[in-house]
DNA sequence: AATAAAAACCGATTGCCTATCGGTTTTTAT
DNA sequence: ATAAAAACCGATAGGCAATCGGTTTTTATT
């Protein structure tokens, strides 16, 4: 699934503004990209296609909102990029993470540890 | 950068192979799929000027080679995707992480948290 | 109920990229 | 010098995001 440079600003913005129709998105990006209505109108529709968006009919216009947080998105992006690469049981951010591991920097390592220690504890309680 | 169905089958084979003609890729890739050799020719060309092959002329023809590992490709595949839901200072790969870990097992955990430990010793040393 | 306003819906166009090859030019080897 | 091989060029098709104009449907107002 790909995503256009206006199917993610779209999705940033739903994420911090819970609930929107095409207007509101439109005022906010529209005016800035200079795109009319319309074009805001399908791309909304699109994304909820793409199962990206919910919506619900609210008075007229469609209300709309983000379906999937970002993580989740995310992880569903990384998942169709790398699934072709990624053999029967391997994961394939290990496999990244060997790779671009000297690309991070020392607070990075740490956040990452206490990311992985987060899981475990997660996992625990099961 | 978007890769094609023909592009990753390429780069698997070529991960596989070290390096190979035209003619050497179609003789595995082209036959079963039926492309003509230009076909190849063309998806090589593709890929070399994506900066993941890497080639050299012996003899007549041109030889390719991987420029990228496959984890190295995988790092970047990732980078890309998720670059622009990753705000300044959050590196993508621990976004992804904490997008994706819940579906890592725990032998994967302790991989993971074992390169990282790796990480740091090289950098004791500089 | 009639009509105006708003929003959804439809369809067409453009632009970008992969896949696909035919045909031409260049290179290499005999 | 010539034939064979490979590279190179250009064209076409197909898929998808972006973009909108125009039409239909829905909603609200008089």
């Amino acid at each position: 699934m790909q995503l256009g440079e206006l199917e993610k600003q779209v999705l940033q913005y739903l994420w911090n503004t819970q609930e929107a129709d095409a207007k509101q998105v439109h005022a906010v990006l529209g005016q800035t990209r200079g795109n009319s209505l319309n074009t805001i109108q399908s791309t909304l529709d699109r994304l909820f296609k793409k199962e990206l968006l919910s919506r619900t009919k609210q008075g007229h216009a469609y209300y709309y909102r983000a379906k999937v947080d970002r993580d989740a998105l995310l992880a569903t992006l990384i998942s169709n990029v790398t699934s072709d690469f990624v053999t029967e049981g391997e994961h394939s951010l290990i496999a990244a993470f060997s790779s671009a591991s000297s690309n991070l920097n020392d607070a990075q390592l740490d956040k990452l540890e206490q990311l992985i220690e987060q899981q475990r504890q997660l996992r625990k309680g099961n």
